[in-house]
DNA sequence: TCAATAGTGTCTTTCAGACAGTATATA
DNA sequence: TATATACTGTCTGAAAGACACTATTGA
């Protein structure tokens, strides 16, 4: 099929927009919260980074309308991350649709962030294309780059819901491993919030927790250096 | 222009969705909460009551993208309902984008709610198309209906984050006349929740407002049929 | 033994819920 | 004068922040 037929097979009584996804892909190392960047292959913003993203697989077969929006995001981080899609704590953040947001035609972009562990990490590979995806630091890094569309405004957004969710749902423990102390939860609160917590007052918080059964204790003790660390496991964890 | 000629005009690579934007618009009478809904003129679902909506104008200008969702979901609003599209709170929701969510074709929505305040209930006209509108009580009316599309998921997601928001963003005032006694601002919050609240608790968390200056007293007194009650208003109204 | 971190306890303040009581308007 | 509502005050308990202190490990 040459180029001129391929591009007008679909057509519509009035105009549409593309519809893409676009996933903030969060973790807590180092003690510094990081999002996972990918440098885009292709015009528009060539070489420069971008989150993980693509377009929403539509059908117009009244039979196969074609993907869900959140199997969608679940796919394109897969194959940019090589991420197993089921695995990762994924949510919807927010529908980005200024009309000139995407220079090539009108895209509206559903964001959603994801959350991710230490224990998976390692799982990282590049994506389907070999494009080169890196973690960077929002605190130092992301600040010094130009990220291609709006994706600062989906970050920063992003951003702010975790940092509100964080004190009212569960959402911390998506970003520890299976097993964790409470040294390395307050590691992600304070790598999410941006300021310390008091250990003490840290434990308190967390001792309510496992009198709630929200945590339970697992067996052994964490080698810290110092003295080992008693080592918990959230309750409900598939 | 005929209209198969009509239906074929807008031409892409790969198949698009339509995009609609979708209102819930709410407001607190009669101690009760309530939603706007329309009676449905045309297929699909007609004669049935769905939440006010409709499709984002998308053009293929490179020189005009058409308009910004927010943009569409005033629109929708001021066209189904006479508002004046500035005057009311507006929100973005969520997205909804299942395949077979709308019987004709693959539809994502952008949900908006909004939240109007009494003194501007009256302004509510009929829709250009003349098509009915009416308040329906979420406690009382709503759940004896059967919604058009998946307009209850939409529903129950914004009466979930109004709830949430409520108590810790300044929405309330949305909901109250522009100067309003403590009782009025009460009965918003209890229409909303679900749940009375102690009067003299609910004046003490109030009175710290005032403290803060969130809110400052307004002239006059409101009469009751007892005792008439001190008048308010929000610090920051426009 | 020392340094470092794990873990405990105490004091204060803030705020919510329960509830008793006083003040002031209308009927 | 009665009563309904506006408005005030008190008690209790939960929880957060500041901070001092003890316990236990590895080096």
């Amino acid at each position: 099929m040459s180029a001129a037929q391929k591009s007008h097979k679909h057509c519509y009584e009035f105009p549409r927009p593309s519809v893409a996804v676009d996933v903030v892909l969060l973790t807590v190392a180092d003690t510094d919260l990081k999002v996972l960047l990918i440098r885009r292959g292709e015009p528009p913003f060539a070489g420069g980074w971008a989150m993980p993203g693509g377009f929403v697989r539509v059908k117009d077969s009244p039979a196969d309308r074609g993907e869900d929006l959140e199997a969608a995001a679940r796919r394109e981080l897969a194959e940019e991350t090589g991420l197993d899609a089921g695995a990762v704590y994924l949510e919807q953040l927010y529908t980005f649709g200024a009309p000139e947001r995407d220079p090539r035609t009108r895209v509206i972009t559903v964001a959603y962030y994801a959350l991710l562990g230490p224990e998976l990490r390692g799982r990282l590979r590049a994506g389907s294309d070999a494009a080169e995806a890196r973690w960077f630091s929002l605190a130092h890094e992301v600040p010094k780059l130009e990220l291609a569309f709006d994706h600062d405004d989906i970050l920063r957004a992003a951003l702010e819901r975790v940092r509100g969710k964080i004190d009212y749902t569960p959402i911390a423990f998506e970003l520890v491993p299976p097993t964790f102390t409470i040294a390395e939860l307050r590691e992600v609160y304070e790598a999410i919030k941006g300021h310390t917590y008091d250990a003490g007052n840290f434990r308190r918080r967390f001792q309510r927790m496992v009198a709630d059964k929200v945590i339970v204790r697992a067996p052994g003790k964490r080698p810290t250096g110092t003295k080992p660390a008693a080592v918990y496991r959230f309750a409900r964890r598939s």
